[in-house]
DNA sequence: CTCTACCATTTGTCTGACAAATTAGGGAAT
DNA sequence: ATTCCCTAATTTGTCAGACAAATGGTAGAG
């Protein structure tokens, strides 16, 4: 392979330049809140239009890693990637794939269980006061018979979020990101008809009470009977939209 | 709050114009494949100029949502999400988690045996032969003493990513995806020169042949071993860099 | 010394234009 | 009649210049 042509620059302007900064930032070429050349002087260094730049500095803005102001102070700068952003980003990713039909929803509920039932183990032995409150207090919203149904879930998912959090673990969290904000949303959109809320937070109670007693045993214990209680649910919703004799499911499409 | 004075329209135009195609691309009323209006129109359609709509498209073209070609059958396309385009979005936000020092090396290592015992069990039941296959040919190059550092770790990795995916869950292979494709090379940049190549061959052999045999268990038992064995070496490189007697390790920096 | 008004700087957006790519269709040659 | 090539049309990619909006600094007035 002794060809190369000038690395084919038939791949957009706008791509390549984006891709020769985002790869200086992610090998520290550009620290963080460093700021970088104006538009108009990127557009001369790269010999290209200032439109080109933008659209450039669009794509990397799109990734959170940069940001612009305005003003004489203002500019573009590198952005600290937060661990908020990079969960939204793979909370996207994971939507998509979702709304794309990628998993299957046994395939969801699996994954969360098995990454939750390894966030228990840790989780017992190193939950904060503060994480257990957290969950004592999403317990006591759940068992508010006035909640809405879309606020239930919510509070069902930062229950759980709480729970790995509690794991201590920011790798581990970073990797259940995809699978709690946004399958669990999906999973909960298609059967929480079908779920005894006050079921759930008798479950989650349980769950607390194993982590406040430092119980990593009954807390996987509690936690497999949710899940598995949540699978049979999950069941009998699949069965009823196969067989739709009463429209009990509101369609998802309006 | 009766205050929404006509929605903050202060954030950008190329900003909202990107998020309301990408909801609707999300919700599905954009069909994958399906063709959007041309630049010019959606310039008059939004009432702005063709390059704020252009601004627009490329931050959604940063994120694999849309792909665009020139011509008269040209135009811009939503793009089918492939899972390996998530994965490459996962970890490219992985990867700048982890060079901005987010996570420590042992949280990675931690996150990382966790969900890979998880795999281990489920592997064990659902593995297939080709996958089997896989993982003996990673093992035969591993044995390969004329094999580069670079790839002796590229290969570790597709081991890996193998045993992930012979646990038959896509969902769980996306969330283990960041720590896998990322971190792990993270980890083997730091002590890769501690690491006996043999040493990890065997572990390696051991895990297949536990795979091959479905027992779980054993497989578990190696991949702990194993695991344990890295987080020592671990160890000593750190103990080292605290302690820089000789430069045995190169300096990241070049 | 403090506060206000102005100003310089930088990004955000617009207008208009041309270049490049790619397909459709017509025309010519076999 | 069929096949190949060439031209034209359409759409994105890039460029150039300009003005608007925001924002912080600074000079001047009280």
């Amino acid at each position: 392979m002794a060809i190369d042509y000038q690395g084919l620059v038939t791949q957009g302007l706008a791509r390549q330049i984006s891709e020769k900064i985002r790869d200086a930032i992610l090998e520290g070429r550009l620290q963080v809140h460093e700021r970088l050349p104006t538009e108009e002087e990127l557009a001369a260094r790269f010999s290209v239009s200032r439109p080109t730049i933008r659209e450039a500095l669009k794509r990397l803005a799109a990734q959170n890693l940069i940001r612009s102001r305005r003003g004489p102070t203002g500019g573009t700068f590198v952005n600290r990637p937060s661990r908020d952003d990079a969960r939204g980003l793979v909370a996207t990713a994971a939507a998509l794939l979702v709304s794309m039909g990628e998993f299957t929803l046994a395939d969801i509920a699996e994954a969360r269980q098995q990454i939750e039932i390894v966030c228990c183990g840790l989780a017992a032995q190193r939950r904060t006061d503060e994480q257990l409150a957290a969950m004592a207090e999403e317990i006591r919203l759940q068992r508010d018979p006035a909640l809405l149904d879309a606020d239930f879930c919510a509070s069902d998912v930062r229950f759980h979020r709480t729970l790995v959090e509690a794991a201590g673990n920011p790798a581990l969290e970073f990797a259940a990101a995809g699978v709690l904000d946004s399958l669990q949303p999906a999973v909960n959109l298609v059967i929480f008809r079908f779920r005894d809320r006050r079921q759930v937070a008798l479950q989650h109670e349980r769950l607390h009470r194993a982590l406040e007693a430092r119980n990593g045993e009954a807390a996987c214990a509690a936690l497999t009977d949710y899940m598995n209680a949540l699978r049979r649910q999950y069941r009998k919703a699949q069965a009823l939209r196969a067989a739709p004799v009463a429209p009990a499911v509101g369609g998802v499409r309006g």
